[in-house]
RNA sequence: GCCCCCGUAGCUCAGCUGGAUAGAGCAUCGGACUUCUAAUCCGAAUGUCGCAGGUUCGAAUCCUGCCGGGGGCACCA
């Protein structure tokens, strides 16, 4: 329990005390925080939900909830004042805010994070670009999100599992041959090859004259993967597992899922091809699975490799997908009902496009031409913490406009250098303090004079770190974690700003703030870290 | 034609399972450095929340239609 929750629980209780008989679903009672410090520390909006049904004024309402709260909540509780339309403001003492902060100290490095009954295993499975080519921007937004939502899901108790699918299999690989093999001998590459430079570097010219062309397609592939990895490895994103299409192939496991379809009767033939009742299962139009040449499609591999997965035992399949997916997600929901699952297990998040500007004749993603932006280009212009930063202050299904030019030029404005900014400031009071003054601190939590109006917004923030996470992990959304990182610094600047900590008097507040600091610095510092992004001592 | 996402300050974007005077960063203008780190701070200015209806005590938020931008609608991957 967090002393939000415990206070939350209060005006629940509170409100069941005043409802009496009328129902009042406890879910729909918030705990806020009002839209300015002199509304108040929170508010609750129960009044204006009980005031219809009680078929009372919302503001009589609200002063009969206040009397409840004060007999329950005693000396944490200042005062309250009715506001609004029927809002219940609350002023919570200066022993709230106290008791508040030991909280937060106590829960130490894991402040903010879950521990889960049950822990549920969730497959998070993100970029799997085709090893053809270097990743690009879009697969930066896709690298940085997929990553950042799996540190928060581990970091709220689930058991995480970062996966990333090769599609070393099919025309694409061959072609990746053929362009390679094209460039050894000398030749034009096809129209529809690979173009890039890099293509020259994947395999020795020598080497690539003599190969037949299946092994020279698996060599340019293997090493299109290390130079993935590499540029992966060096953006802070790592993964668990790196399934291979091939392996799929090799293994027998599309056969296997092609046979358990059939025997479910959710397959047929039809113009010599095979198709899978999909649309029995919410999609539009039923599939091919295998071409009337005789050969699967991608999608067949797409279900083995779905099988594989579910046989693997996780609650929830998370698929990270750009945004020119969208139109798979209704047959992959439809796949899981047809081999007999939850289609409710699998989730598919749909990412936006970056769209480039500024930066002529070249753009963000599209493929082929070579003339895209890559990863690792983005992290040499901005570096890992900058760009990582930037795509993950947006919302997944917002497209970002990333103008390169301007974002070299602002590298030095971009908000997380002002997120770490703070973080050193605070790990540079501290370490002048002393650890033995640090900890000595923590010993007696007790200020003497009374809080400060910055001291008071700059806990309330923390407190709120927990509700954050839980909201960023329920609704996938890593931005609110950096949106709240941003909101965190600010706080402790104005704190900075009004509330000196060393060698105040007395002594006792000095070590209420050298407290309180300390709960900032970590709480700054584990906020960046579930986003990927560093928090150096110093700047 | 059908489906998905978006449209909020000059720019880039939060806020969207309904609440109080709609926010941040950048840019602009005016101030503050013998600092617990000025990569900072203080102040000023900036809005038909795309448009039109609807639901509601209350709508940026929910519903419908329209307009604009992006993406998708293969026996390609």
């Amino acid at each position: 329990m967090t002393p939000l929750d415990t206070l939350h629980d209060a005006i629940r209780a509170a409100t069941a005390a005043v409802a009496g008989e009328v129902e009042v679903t406890p879910e729909s009672v918030k705990l806020e925080v009002p839209p300015r410090a002199e509304l108040g520390d929170y508010s609750t909006n129960a009044p204006l939900l009980l005031a219809p049904r009680l078929g009372a004024p919302a503001r009589e309402v609200a002063q009969r909830l206040a009397g409840e709260l004060a007999a329950s909540l005693g000396g944490a509780l200042e005062r309250t004042e009715v506001a609004g339309p029927g809002f219940l403001n609350l002023y919570l003492s200066d022993g709230w805010y106290v008791e508040a902060l030991a909280s937060v100290l106590s829960a130490n490095e894991r402040f903010g994070a879950a521990t889960l009954k049950a822990p549920r295993a969730v497959d998070v499975e993100f970029v799997s670009a085709n090893p053809t080519g270097p990743l690009h921007i879009g697969h930066a937004r896709q690298a940085a999100y997929g990553d950042a939502l799996s540190r928060i899901l581990a970091y709220r108790g689930y058991e995480v599992t970062r996966e990333y699918y090769i599609n070393d299999y099919g025309s694409q690989v061959t072609k990746l041959g053929e362009s390679v093999r094209a460039l050894a001998l000398g030749e034009p590459v096809a129209p529809d090859g690979y173009h890039g430079d890099y293509v020259d570097g994947l395999v020795p010219a020598e080497r690539a004259r003599e190969l037949d062309l299946e092994t020279l397609a698996r060599e340019a592939c293997d090493a299109c993967l290390a130079l993935i990895r590499a540029s992966l490895e060096r953006f802070g994103v790592r993964f668990d597992v790196w399934f291979s299409e091939r392996s799929l192939h090799e293994t027998g496991a599309v056969e296997r899922v092609l046979d358990a379809l059939g025997a479910r009767g959710e397959t047929y033939t039809n113009d010599g091809a095979l198709w899978l009742r999909t649309s029995a299962h919410g999609d539009d139009k039923d599939r091919v699975l295998v071409r009337s040449s005789g050969e699967h499609t991608y999608f067949t591999s797409d279900i083995a490799y779905l099988e594989d997965k579910r046989s693997r035992g996780y609650d929830r399949l998370v698929y990270v997908w750009g945004a020119d997916h969208h139109g798979y997600i209704a047959r992959m929901k439809a796949v899981c009902g047809a081999l007999g699952g939850d289609p409710d297990a699998l989730e598919i998040v749909i990412q936006q496009f970056v769209h480039l500007l500024g930066v002529e004749g070249r753009t963000a993603m599209s493929k082929r031409e070579g003339e895209y932006v890559t990863l690792d280009e983005l992290v040499d212009e901005v570096g890992v913490d900058a760009a990582r930063f930037f795509l993950l202050a947006r919302s997944h299904d917002t497209t970002v406009d990333l103008d390169l030019d301007l974002a070299v030029r602002e590298t030095a404005e971009n908000p997380v250098y002002y997120v770490q900014y703070a973080h050193a400031r605070i790990a540079s009071i501290l370490a002048r303090a002393g650890s033995d003054r640090v900890a000595a601190a923590l010993v007696a939590l007790a200020p003497v004079e009374p809080l400060h109006a910055s001291e008071r917004a700059l806990l309330r923030r923390l407190l709120a770190f927990p509700g954050e996470l839980a909201e960023a992990a329920e609704r996938r959304a890593p931005h609110r974690v950096a949106s709240y990182a941003l909101e965190l610094a600010q706080e402790f600047t104005a704190f900075y700003r009004d509330c000196h900590v060393l060698g105040v008097e007395p002594r006792a507040t000095e070590s209420w703030r050298l407290a309180l600091s300390l709960a900032a610095r970590r709480t700054i510092a584990r906020a960046l870290d579930l986003l990927g992004v560093s928090a150096p001592a110093q700047m």
